[in-house]
DNA sequence: TCTTGACCTTCCCGTCACGGGAACCTTTAT
DNA sequence: ATAAAGGTTCCCGTGACGGGAAGGTCAAGA
């Protein structure tokens, strides 16, 4: 199977494919032409890949995903405690996603969004204003 | 002022302050030795600056919402239609991310994490099995 | 046979917003 | 005088590719 097909088939692109192969995920064949020359299983991994990046694990957690799908004796614990971090870190990333949403929201309701200069939004960026006195 | 002065008054990074220099977001004097001379000015914009990408505006963004805030004559309104298309990124982001950790934990939840090799969550990455004929 | 066009190859640059670190110079403190 | 602390420029690396150039290969049509 060429690239075009194998991209095709994983909904990677033929760039990533490429990519993947630069960094080591997968390994095709040659053919006299050069061209790359992919296996079934190959491409197998590459939907694997797909999957698991779409589901936002990194190229390094791909690794070891692959690593642990490909070793007949692995502890299921070991794949669950690196999906844990993964979302660990996405509960993250959310709830500081959420903090700024509030103060977004905050800052956006408060602006008049008219003709007129005044904008506490510019104001909340610009910092504590100099008080007259309190 | 020096660099770390300013880094120390912004809350920014010195590496942080050279790059704003660089593309421009600032233009510090320079005294006779080679070192930046930053004004007063310089700092409050540098703060504005920190408190901006805080919120998680780009650095283009940043750039936009600067030239607002210096410019007398400007309408809240184009303030508000940048933060609000700011919030809905934010929003795109969060539903995506949320999105993310439904099926994860999902995954998470389905998988014993024992010594044991059966693992849901390497048969949701595999993809749906041949199945034995239904 | 020639040519078109679609595909493949490698290679290098750009992304975004900096951080790390080298090599070197200036100021400050002892 | 010397050493530490700070400043300077410059270049590389990040993550995960996408864009595009320059060129090789293959199937089909005129």
């Amino acid at each position: 199977m060429k690239i075009g097909d194998v991209a095709e088939a994983s909904g990677l692109s033929a760039k990533t494919i490429r990519y993947y192969e630069d960094i080591g995920l997968v390994r095709p064949l040659r053919g006299e032409n050069g061209y790359r020359d992919f296996a079934g299983a190959d491409v197998h991994k590459l939907r694997f890949l797909a999957r698991a990046r779409s589901l936002g694990f990194s190229i390094n957690d791909c690794r070891i995903l692959l690593s642990l799908y490909e070793d007949r004796s692995r502890a299921s614990a070991d794949v669950k405690a690196l999906a844990e971090a993964h979302l660990r870190r996405v509960d993250r990333k959310i709830a500081e996603l959420e903090g700024l949403r509030g103060t977004l929201r905050h800052l956006v309701m408060q602006c008049h969004g008219d003709e007129r200069p005044e904008c506490p939004i510019l104001d909340d960026l610009a910092g504590p204003k100099a008080g007259h006195g309190g």
